[in-house]
RNA sequence: GCGCCUAUAGCUCAGUGGAUAGAGCGCCGGUCUCCGGAACCGGGUGCGCAGGUUCGAUUCCUGCUAGGCGCACCA
């Protein structure tokens, strides 16, 4: 724990003990909690403990935040004052800003995260997109947030698993297989009917091709019903790799891909079915069983297995998520597009019904996403019904900008995306706004190291050199980070991070451009380089968690 | 019809049960003998509508309006 974080402690101890020694009748007293007020000029810390008070303790108050401000004996406050409708705002020593300094310089590149809080794992399940075809933008905000967000959760201080739900069974990967079957015929001139439900991008054909360089026409005289198959796995083999490497160059990586198909193979599916139906959340009608969802919330029942015995997409799900429960985890979080929000209630009422407590489950939508291109909307082509790949994206407006530009919204929000500005290399763009302070930092160290300038002693840098606001600002700034990712990790928020960044470099250039390093007396230039050392620490930090790059150069 | 998300500045969006609601873009004007001008400084009319809870509501609740998404024995 860093120093500001003892003296908040501080101040709260001996705001209850002030409550407590009798200044205020008895009652019950809200909790005391300390924020850091909207603006600087209120102070460090405030607290509002007086106007709650109030009702309770029958005063004022004013009244009561000046009794409490007279009897707080706390050696680390400057001064408290009472201010506006009743607000404590509280002033530490300026001798405490300077610690944070310290701490960072002392703890490097992993100030930041927070030790680990309990031993217990946190499971992210996210993007788990259809391997048929390539991912396009929607899956580029699920896979830049949902990785984003197990980055900060590890840094927030908790164990988390990644895992990617890999859909290799069922219609859809027989829709592939038949669709590469009809490719193939047609690029071998040979009769073909496209199948209704079939995928018509342009992967299928280069797949189909891939066959023909493969083995040529050799396929073709094969049996139909031995062809499919074989597609099916090659297809689904291709598709999968294909998923993997683009994750891979979007900076996703994942602990764990779980398939589908094992839920079949193992007897999972059957298994959970019939425990659910002898605890009686089962039943049968028109020849399909049905689970009896209604009763947990749901809108209605759902079927489980068809009137052909064949399991639906549900019936894998309640077995796949009934298995997440199973290992153990301390808390489920799932990563939705919203489309599939009518989803959540079902999977829900069959975690309920194995007597799973659903809240451990934790489903997240993410809003649409709307492609923007010189002031226009992209739209996706009728007939496909693709627009642009994830691929093409990234190679458009690169890795760092695209997640950047995907973790710099509110999961609530539809995110419109400005191809435009993403692309844009100039002040436009947030993204390299706060790179560029990153690179600054190092342009200084390359001109001290010409200048022959030696630094990094920390232990023996006396920072009360730094007075200037702008300073002053800084120091203030790194010292609410730590508390910034633990606010970000609660709200599952990492978009907060993209701002904090954004905020924390604009302090940064500010600070830059009026106090200089080079050329000012002995003590100031190491106190100066030790401020912005630990600004590069926690940018490159934070930039970590988004999964974008800190350069040195650009 | 039912369900979920959204409504804040010209545009794109943050934000909070409290003290003067912020940022970027755009627009206008400025800074540079000097560590990277991908920079810095200045300029602002805004919480969809109506009720309710509260000492206090842009924030919480209800209704309404508008936009997006979804309501399969598809996934």
């Amino acid at each position: 724990m860093d120093m500001k974080e003892i003296v908040k402690q501080g101040i709260e101890e001996a705001l209850r003990g002030a409550i407590q020694e009798g200044i205020l009748p008895v009652g019950e007293y809200p909790p005391v909690i300390l924020e850091i007020p909207p603006q600087k000029e209120f102070g460090d810390f405030s607290t509002n403990i007086a106007m709650q008070s109030a009702r309770v303790a029958r005063m004022k108050p004013q009244a009561i935040a000046q009794a409490l401000i007279e009897r707080m004996n706390y050696e680390w406050l400057e001064k408290a004052d009472v201010a506006g409708a009743g607000f404590i705002n509280f002033y530490i020593k300026s001798a405490m800003l300077y610690d944070v300094l310290g701490t960072i310089l002392g703890e490097g590149e992993t100030y930041g995260n927070h030790p680990l809080r309990e031993a217990e794992t946190v499971q992210v399940e996210y993007v788990s997109a259809n391997p048929t075809g390539p991912l396009h933008v929607g899956h580029g905000r699920g896979a830049a947030y949902g990785s984003a967000l197990v980055n900060l959760l590890r840094a927030a201080g908790f164990a988390v698993s990644s895992e990617f739900y890999i859909n290799d069974a069922g219609n859809q990967i027989d829709n592939l297989a038949k669709s590469v079957n009809a490719r193939y015929l047609e690029l071998l001139d040979l009769k073909a009917e496209f199948p209704e439900n079939g995928y018509r991008g342009r992967d299928i054909i280069e797949t189909a091709q891939e066959l023909i360089n493969w083995r040529g026409d050799a396929f073709a005289v094969v049996p139909e019903e031995d062809r499919i198959p074989f597609f099916k796995e090659f297809a689904l083999m291709e598709k999968l790799n294909g998923l993997r490497k683009t994750l891979r160059n979007f900076n996703v990586v994942f602990d764990r891909w779980y398939s589908e198909r094992s839920l079949h193979a193992s007897g999972a599916i059957k298994q959970a079915c019939d425990q659910l139906e002898d605890l009686g959340f089962m039943y049968e009608r028109d020849g399909a069983l049905w689970l009896a969802s209604e009763q947990f919330g749901d809108d209605k029942d759902r079927v489980v297995i068809r009137e052909n015995g064949i399991p639906t997409y549900l019936a894998a799900d309640i077995a796949y998520h009934k298995d997440k429960y199973d290992r153990g985890y301390v808390q489920l979080i799932d990563i939705w597009g919203a489309d599939h929000h009518g989803y959540i209630a079902r999977v829900k009422a069959a975690m309920s019904g194995f007597g799973f407590d659903p809240d451990k489950l934790e489903i997240l939508l993410l809003q649409m996403v709307s492609l923007y291109r010189n002031g226009e909307l992209v739209k996706m082509s009728k007939r496909t019904g693709e627009s642009i790949t994830l691929d093409e994206l990234m190679e458009e407006v690169g890795t760092d900008a695209a997640r950047y530009f995907f973790l710099m919204r509110s999961l609530d929000s539809q995110l419109d995306f400005d191809i435009d500005l993403a692309k844009s290399q100039s002040s436009d763009n947030p993204v390299y706004y706060i790179q560029y302070a990153h690179a600054r930092i190092f342009s200084i160290y390359r001109q001290l190291t010409d200048a022959g300038i030696k630094y990094g002693d920390w232990a023996q840098t006396d920072f009360s050199a730094l007075k200037t606001e702008a300073e002053l600002d800084l120091i203030k700034k790194l010292g609410a980070y730590k508390e910034e990712i633990t606010i970000a990790a609660k709200d599952r928020a990492p978009h907060r991070i993209a701002r904090y960044l954004f905020e924390l470099a604009g302090l940064f250039h500010h600070f830059y451009k009026q106090g200089r390093i080079l050329g000012v007396e002995e003590e100031l230039q190491k106190a100066r380089i030790g401020l912005i050392t630990a600004v590069r620490y926690v940018l490159a930090h934070g930039l970590n968690i988004l999964g974008i790059s800190a350069p040195e150069k650009m």
